[in-house]
DNA sequence: CTGATTATTGCAAGGCGTTGCAGTAGCAAT
DNA sequence: ATTGCTACTGCAACGCCTTGCAATAATCAG
């Protein structure tokens, strides 16, 4: 099965990586994985099973899903849920970073660490909870939409 | 259709409220209101289905999805998504709270006011964002699964 | 009480995601 | 190149939730 040496960082050399784990680099896999390294940002998993039937029309929901709980165990991706509880991925390695939803109008933005600093560690300090910041979404109204409805 | 009066408040007065508005006090939602009176802190939607049908074994999922929607127009109760992303209501008027979940032992906790003002008006003032703290959800590890880990 | 209006219901189908299982095919060792 | 171990795949079925539509029934005016 081909190597990935060629593709962007930090794709390259996951072959191996699978390798070592004792996993298997499958077409499958490949298909999915080439997809991602083409995919800044967000992916739905929807969107992302769209993009690989357009690689390989063969391709079946349930092994994309478990193609990327390995990823995920492997740190390549992080899922959080939209607004709607709907699975969204991110892929790495992008800063970490949590979601800000509108309710209203529907758009994202990201929480970055600099925003998400303080609240994670208020969350250590109070109940020594460590929160994963790639999977806090945190719905409300943008100012615009909030000034509007007033 | 029997009148609302004697369930516990905010319960009491539903009929009415939903005729004022134009709405129809149907069987169907008396199921419902009745096992949401009964209830109290959290539901997913299958286990409120699952406690209609044991009133009314012909309770319609629709149906039931449908009506807490316009509860929750009303006010009554509020949603958000769990660790997994599957819908979680909250039954009013509980002090309005967000969710803490523990990624490894399925734990949850609340956040209540006082954890999360901080957080609010940071965001706030950050961008001008109005939180919607009954839809924030936090995922991580609780301090005893974090220790465990270590 | 009767009829007209129209909000709701029930149903069927669909979308997203998960799970169990039997057959397939990577991979390491020979 | 062959073999054996077992990680994957494909499939089928299921769970949760949503949506469109025709039929039903709650409400209101007379």
């Amino acid at each position: 099965m081909s190597p990935t040496d060629q593709l962007p960082e930090p794709w390259s050399g996951v072959r191996d990586r699978f390798r070592r784990r004792g996993l298997r680099w499958t077409p499958q896999r490949r298909t999915v994985v080439e997809v991602l390294a083409g995919t800044d940002g967000h992916v739905t998993g929807a969107e992302l099973i769209e993009r690989c039937r357009a690689r390989d029309p063969q391709t079946i929901p349930s092994t994309v899903y478990r193609t990327l709980d390995v990823l995920e165990e492997l740190g390549l991706v992080r899922h959080g849920h939209g607004a709607d509880g709907r699975e969204e991925f991110h892929v790495s390695p992008g800063t970490e970073h949590g979601h800000l939803y509108c309710a209203d109008c529907g758009g994202s933005w990201e929480i970055g660490a600099s925003q998400a600093g303080p609240i994670i560690d208020a969350f250590r300090r109070a109940d020594g909870f460590e929160v994963d910041l790639s999977h806090v979404t945190v719905v409300g109204r943008c100012a615009s939409c909030a000034a509007a409805s007033r």
